[in-house]
DNA sequence: GTAACTGCAAAATATTTGCATCCTT
DNA sequence: AAGGATGCAAATATTTTGCAGTTAC
């Protein structure tokens, strides 16, 4: 079947052509997206306003989510099947190249169990590790 | 000596009023702080600019840091000595307490060494945790 | 047919830039 | 005095909201 349109029909959401557009990108790229490289590449024309409520869609239902940055931009990526409704559980690494620019999902690594002072309670934990990609190595 | 002016000073950094009360904001108040914090908070009028200025200066001499946040906030926090200008070793934990909302910095819990996958070469590392902190645990 | 989705217009926010004035050294 | 820092005005950019028309189911 269209793994695109499942997405979308699995998350209670009518399949439109923006959304499946903008789900696309997701599932093809790979990588990490962030609303500007949205809103240029879509190859059917989508409202700028559209865009911001199709990820938002996307946040609230689990199929994509934040992706925490050291520096001040805004990054979505694709949630595994593991991030249920607004539940996410997303606990692996990310890796962002400093010198393609691109954030990866490290699916396979996930954060350590790190030990914290006294008194604190964590619940979810984060990792971004900033150094070379495989593709930039050489 | 007055620890403020020093800081300023040893940046290189002419000694002001408004850039005193905003470095004061991070030396007493221990924590992250948000550009809005900071514009609501200073004791003397600064405008709104200045204050964008100011911490886009402090960042560039190694006063301050952006901290990895989770959502898409951006976060500022005092480096200490081992940040020199503009190359931060921001290795230490961030604990972001969910129920007060504020970020401390766990400047004595280290980032962990993790195994990336073949061909990834790691240069920094960040880590969030997230939950309950010290003072809102009962 | 109905609820969900989209685009447009416009409002509300946030950030950046230029320039004249004022302050620190 | 000279360079740096600030405030104001205004330009840009970003995000949100309301509503009417359109589309998916």
């Amino acid at each position: 079947m269209n793994t695109i349109e499942d997405i979308l029909k699995k998350a209670k959401l009518n399949v439109t052509e923006g959304r499946k557009n903008i789900l696309e990108m997701f599932v093809l790229g790979g990588g990490a997206l962030a609303h500007a490289d949205i809103e240029k590449n879509t190859s059917v024309s989508i409202d700028r306003v559209t865009v911001y409520r199709t990820l938002q869609t996307f946040v609230e239902r689990g199929i994509i989510h934040l992706i925490p940055t050291t520096d001040n931009t805004i990054l979505y990526a694709l949630c595994k099947d593991n991030c249920s409704d607004g539940h996410h559980h997303d606990e692996h690494v990310h890796f962002i190249c400093i010198t393609c620019n691109k954030t990866n999902c490290l699916e396979e690594i996930t954060v350590p169990n790190i030990q914290l002072p006294k008194g604190f309670k964590p619940i979810q934990a984060a990792m971004i590790v900033k150094g070379i990609c495989l593709h930039c190595k050489n």
